[in-house]
DNA sequence: ATGAACCCTCTAGGGACTACAGGGTCAAGG
DNA sequence: CCTTGACCCTGTAGTCCCTAGAGGGTTCAT
């Protein structure tokens, strides 16, 4: 109906912005009460209106949650954003420490990968293989 | 002293598996109760003695915690270890779906890398580079 | 046998949601 | 213009996954 139009006019609500980004509406509404989505302009009667960059940042930080960063990480990963008000030397700071969080998840999920591989070619002929799950994350 | 020893004879107590896996001792309970880490034997005190399969055990449940699963994803990549009781097809079932998750992690982790390591690089000459962190995993 | 270091259970709190209850707003149709 | 059903609002309480603390028992080297 009228909802398609007013989202290619930008005026998202926040039952639409639920649907784009599949974040549940309390969510969102917790997002704000806490800092990491910014407040959004109200209409007379007290409805949020959204637009392009909050459906951004908004699945930025859902993809980022099942990556298993915090929210504040993801805060200070999202302060890069706004990152006009910060120094050089603050942003390599924020920058280099995610960094060393975000390879080592790399790695550790290149091990699991690897052996879920390995298990599924080996579950071809009806028998069941010998399990190696736990040792891919052992080291 | 003593407790070392303990440890190569694989009487581990629940403060050694605690400093061993870098897991609180009481999040040890918690997985006990609620069911991902098995219930050890006692002594006739009733302290929990673990051994080494617990050890391995409880870092696999870790690392996967931290890298985004939640505890009934890794109770069912568990059930893979004791798989005895699961035919090779359930196996491959939860394999696959864990393994195309994984796989997605891995590349949204990597485009994160490559913009905070591209950010860190033009942050050189004491001027700030337009962030271009939203965009990575927006698709 | 004793004391420091360790463990036990139980309850309560925090972070990150999630699910109501009770009520107000919006806009399309009559 | 007024109704009506879909949508939104602000609480508050509950869930999951831990984490801290109280109050008390166990272990073992000395």
């Amino acid at each position: 109906m009228k909802k398609n139009a007013e989202f290619l006019n930008r005026n998202i609500t926040i039952g639409i912005l639920s649907k784009e980004t599949g974040v549940k509406i309390e969510t969102i509404r917790y997002y704000e009460k806490v800092g990491v989505l910014p407040a959004p302009p109200r209409t007379d009667g007290g409805y949020r209106v959204y637009d392009l960059n909050y459906l951004k940042r908004l699945k930025f930080i859902r993809r980022c949650r099942e990556l298993g960063f915090t929210l504040e990480k993801i805060s200070s990963l999202l302060r890069l954003v706004d990152s006009h008000n910060y120094t050089c030397n603050e942003i390599k700071d924020i920058t280099s420490k995610q960094l060393s969080e975000v390879r080592h998840k790399i790695s550790d999920l290149k091990r699991l990968e690897k052996i879920l591989k390995e298990m599924t070619g080996k579950c071809e002929g009806g028998k069941v293989p010998e399990c190696p799950i736990l040792d891919a994350l052992y080291k």
